[in-house]
DNA sequence: CGTTCAATTGATCAGCGTCAAACTAGGTGG
DNA sequence: CCACCTAGTTTGACGCTGATCAATTGAACG
């Protein structure tokens, strides 16, 4: 762990509030650690013995069942992971791994469950995280569940438009084959749903997207805050 | 509400351990009412303004999209919900209705934040329930990604022989049409995967199923505490 | 410049949804 | 108490969405 690494945890949303001794009780056990791109970080099913948080970089959270894998969710700068596990002390439930180099910080599950004990603002922010996440996940099924996957995929590029800035053109920052695990579809299927989008004025070459009539593909799409808000 | 109800909801693990004021003062708000079958009891969008807990009877979440509607779960005694919407003061994502005659607690949203915020051990448990919820839906991701219709069905049917004492008998406790919208399918196509069972020893006569070979349908199943257990 | 892996394309197929109709059961009122 | 009515369930026929398999193109990297 370097020096520089205290502030940028200390600016993180879940240590902002809390009070300067339990931070330090926090970092105390800290460690911070590059990862080259593709490594396993914590495996499904193992027991949960640190906390994780991206400081740079992007983690893929993934499951799986009798042969078959599953992405579930991308991460980057800023996120935690299996906080969840870390509070409830129970087996992570998902997988992760790095997807390029990363800078990862990890905190000793223990050292966090005994913080938050003890430091009530540091257990708000738990909280809030945790009922983030939650209402994340919730959002993830109703789209698995009400939508086919041509309007995941519209839906997904409308709101990835907004994040980049609102511009007709804008760079996916995930592979499409990864793009195509997150939306629950095959990269083959991928492939011909972005075709499909080509009459709502949709163009994607390498990573590069281009929207250009917004109105026409978010008529198609639906768009609503209770599914595609990151927010709320 | 009744003077009963006091003990009740004070034997929830949600209230069991934080202190006798910040309960009363939980309490000094809270409804408890009884509701028809049937009930909308909260829609999807609006505000937040109370949490539920579900005394007796059953209520399901539900969600809709573009005309679309689909069951997320099914509450029985004991659970609370909207608890992520109502800590973090955000809108509801989903929406609820009594199944049968219920009895519900409800707790004005803005006691529970303050209550939060001063007594730790209530604070402890409203991480603890939130992130069990949070691993629910992991795992309900995690069978809908990864898992065929039928494999839903078959480990759905273990897990409730298990819950209801592991017998060759049980009885279903949720109406076929509300099960195959949990279990993301229709009820046509829960039907016949019911047939499809067959050769698994699964017989189901209206609410009574029977399993006569565990064994061989655990076999197929393949079913994983990581997906199926609802503790851990 | 070649090797490797992602992305695309086409052909085919399976799973599952849709529509329509018959059947069943539970509840209500005569 | 029975007959009817409504709503859930089942069954069959059909079609669409999306998965699979195979082959090709394309792009990144050593």
């Amino acid at each position: 762990m370097r020096e520089s690494d205290i502030p940028t945890i200390r600016s993180l949303e879940l240590f902002r509030e809390m009070a300067d001794d339990s931070f330090a009780e926090l970092v105390r056990g800290a460690y911070v650690q590059n990862f080259p791109p593709n490594m396993e970080l914590i495996v499904e099913g193992d027991a949960c013995d640190f906390l994780h948080i991206v400081e740079s970089g992007s983690v893929e959270l993934l499951a799986n069942w009798n042969g078959r894998e599953t992405a579930m969710t991308i991460l980057r700068e800023g996120a935690t992971f299996i906080l969840a596990a870390a509070i409830r002390d129970a087996p992570n439930l998902m997988s992760a791994r790095t997807l390029e180099r990363s800078r990862i910080i990890m905190l000793p599950a223990e050292d966090v469950r005994r913080v938050f004990e003890k430091d009530h603002a540091f257990a708000r922010a738990v909280v809030m995280e945790l009922a983030y996440c939650y209402r994340g996940v919730i959002k993830g099924v109703k789209g698995l569940k009400l939508r086919s996957s041509i309007e995941r995929l519209a839906n997904y590029l409308l709101k990835w438009q907004k994040k980049s800035g609102g511009g007709a053109r804008f760079l996916l920052s995930v592979e499409k084959r990864r793009l195509a695990s997150i939306l629950g579809m095959t990269p083959e299927n991928l492939s011909r749903s972005i075709k499909a989008l080509r009459p709502y004025g949709v163009v994607i070459e390498g990573q590069m997207v281009e929207i250009s009539d917004p109105e026409k593909l978010a008529d198609m799409a639906k768009p609503t805050p209770l599914i595609d808000d990151p927010r709320s």
